[in-house]
DNA sequence: TGCTTTACCTACAAAGAAGTATGTAAAATG
DNA sequence: CATTTTACATACTTCTTTGTAGGTAAAGCA
């Protein structure tokens, strides 16, 4: 059986990366990532208004999404240091760039909806 | 907090789905589906050519993953009646069309190398 | 007839991602 | 001064994915 281990092709931030492809999917993968940066195509939210734009993300995903979006550079977090304290989170440049990568896998998945005969409400 | 639970977007093979990015991330996410995708691209592959083609998988990744593919209509498999009994993989035209999706995964994490400084040998 | 090769296949364990439930601090509001 | 709202934060559990370590069947070869 294969129990070999090669050399990685790179590291980062301590983990090995044997293709490109793995380190993107560090950076949007998972099931909330991609939801999230999708919310903030048009402009900069709140907390809050992210919850209501993304209907099944609980508090635990939506924060701890946020900030692995924050440290890897997707978005930023800006707070107003208002009467109520006010934070908004926007995409940087590099979440900006991801867009056309996710309408890519967007647009896959509906070609499967179709090809596959998927029914889709509304 | 969050407990609320509404109505799915669409069902494909018993399994509820939000977003159709969720449903393509079904047809070639994980660790390997994009990898022996890719290493199917230039043709039809058998069972011990895709194992060199793919350093670091093992026999049970390499093996479920193609029986995943197959499932969803991303492979065929096709065996042939020789004297050394033959199995090749090739993609179906639906794995073609995948390929432009990887491609721009694949291009966004070059990018994300460049961007971050990552060293990659070679 | 025993040994090798090809192409699988499975039980079990470890690791990682996501969900459940609950708590907190600071300011506005009644 | 008690209550509500906003924006988090954490402990614990469950679910899913991946890895480890084996084994098998069929045919050809020595």
């Amino acid at each position: 059986m294969n129990t070999f281990r090669g050399m990685a092709d790179f590291k980062y931030q301590g983990r090995i990366y044997y293709t490109p492809i793995e380190l993107t999917m560090t950076f949007i993968g998972g099931t909330w990532k991609m939801p999230i940066i999708l919310s903030l195509r048009k402009g900069a939210l709140r907390y809050g208004e992210l919850k209501k734009a993304i209907p099944h993300i609980t508090d635990k995903m939506l924060f701890s999404q946020l900030r692995a979006l924050e440290e890897t550079g997707m978005i930023d977090r800006k707070i107003y240091k208002e009467k109520p304290p006010r934070v908004a989170y926007k995409l940087t440049p590099l979440g900006k760039r991801s867009l056309k990568v996710i309408d890519s896998l967007h647009r896959f998945g509906k070609h499967l909806i179709k090809q596959k005969s998927i029914a889709v409400p509304k």
